[in-house]
DNA sequence: TTCACATTGCTAATTATTTCACAATAATTT
DNA sequence: AAATTATTGTGAAATAATTAGCAATGTGAA
């Protein structure tokens, strides 16, 4: 698709549009105001006006825009054509939930492999995807054409997975581990950090909790 | 302490700092300087002046900035004085993953309690946490003076369960569930959403992929 | 037909965050 | 003593993201 240089924010932003839009899709309702989808995001209708202007689609001004059509230029947007294949790396509880999480969500996004160390769960198949040695990733990412890793091991051994992962060839990577990792400019890195998000909500908590009386 | 109005990026950073400074604590230095912290967490060494600044703190021209009295004073700023305590909700993979990543980390931020439906997880204590069932959670919340909820449920629970925390009483809540909360300002809310998270990751990886041929 | 209305689309203003650029400083070398 | 060096601290510029304000428009009512 031809829009460039979409703000980070507002990719996030299409991403939840679309799962929104696809839980109203099923109903009577075939076209959707701003100020609906912003409701149901909690955010400002400008905002999504906004984020709809810059992947260049209109809406009817007396119908809002149209539901079906929407999601269907979202997927064009954010979507690869081909799709695009992932594997998790650790199979512990943190990839045991991103893998139930994902089950049937998005298809043109699969996750098709995980990885882990344990004996215990290697060869198994876990809601749908088989476990292999850690030794066999680069095999395995290069002969299926996976293009994202996620990393949920324990955080030592990130930044050796992530570099195998790069060498294997993978385009993006999610790391779920405290370690900050290093990639190279043509690998897209996002990061979370679960004790800072908790440690931010301690914090404004706190604030809140002082400034409210 | 007395700083107000932090920039949120930089209470998260502040997070990351500490962690790192604890990290290298207990060796030979007394003393590191920015661009050393900033190699650590791959930014820059005028970010982490920055935020240094807004906190008021001053490190030594020469020797950079002392560690310990950082970590301190960090502590100070984003630890609550008498501590805060955690309730999970929802003993699921990912309830498992949130404890097992906390486990032992802060002492200021301690999970105390999780709550579920299932019978076989009630009454069970995991990784040092007891479980109880959801119908007890105002209670203990109370009880306890729990002041921060972790929803890690499937999302279609996770509304009440939020109205049922601020109600309880709880000052801020870390969503997990891909479906937006509706709070009162008087509580701080974050939320979180893997299938964005990856959903990102996959637009940024196919579109580097362009980019660099 | 004309008016009132609700909504989109967009420019401009605002706010938030990061980065630049450089003065100030103190230890070390010449 | 003077020059050199490496570092901090910070105003100001740049960049990113959100929000305000409002003209344009199409529909239904008067």
């Amino acid at each position: 698709m031809f829009v460039k240089n979409l703000p980070h924010k507002t990719v996030e932003r299409l991403s939840q549009y679309r799962r929104a839009l696809l839980m109203i899709l099923s109903k009577e309702k075939t076209h959707v105001f701003s100020h609906e989808i912003a409701q149901m995001l909690h955010i400002t209708p400008v905002q999504v006006r906004r984020d709809l202007m810059l992947i260049g689609y209109s809406g009817n001004l007396r119908k809002g825009y149209d539901i079906k059509e929407l999601i269907e230029l979202i997927g064009k947007i954010i979507d690869s054509e081909r799709g695009q294949r992932v594997a998790v790396v650790g199979l512990g509880n943190l990839g045991k939930a991103i893998i139930s999480y994902f089950k049937g969500k998005r298809s043109k996004l699969a996750i098709i492999a995980a990885f882990d160390v344990n004996p215990e769960k290697i060869n198994r198949v876990y809601d749908g995807v088989a476990c292999h040695h850690i030794s066999q990733m680069s095999e395995i990412i290069k002969q299926n054409n996976i293009s994202i890793g996620i990393i949920a091991v324990p955080s030592e051994q990130a930044p050796e997975i992530a570099e195998a992962m790069v060498l294997a060839g993978v385009k993006g990577i999610l790391n779920f581990t405290p370690k900050p990792l290093n990639v190279p400019p043509f690998v897209y890195l996002e990061e979370y950090d679960m004790i800072t998000s908790l440690e931010k909500v301690a914090f404004f908590a706190k604030k809140n909790d002082e400034r409210f009386k």
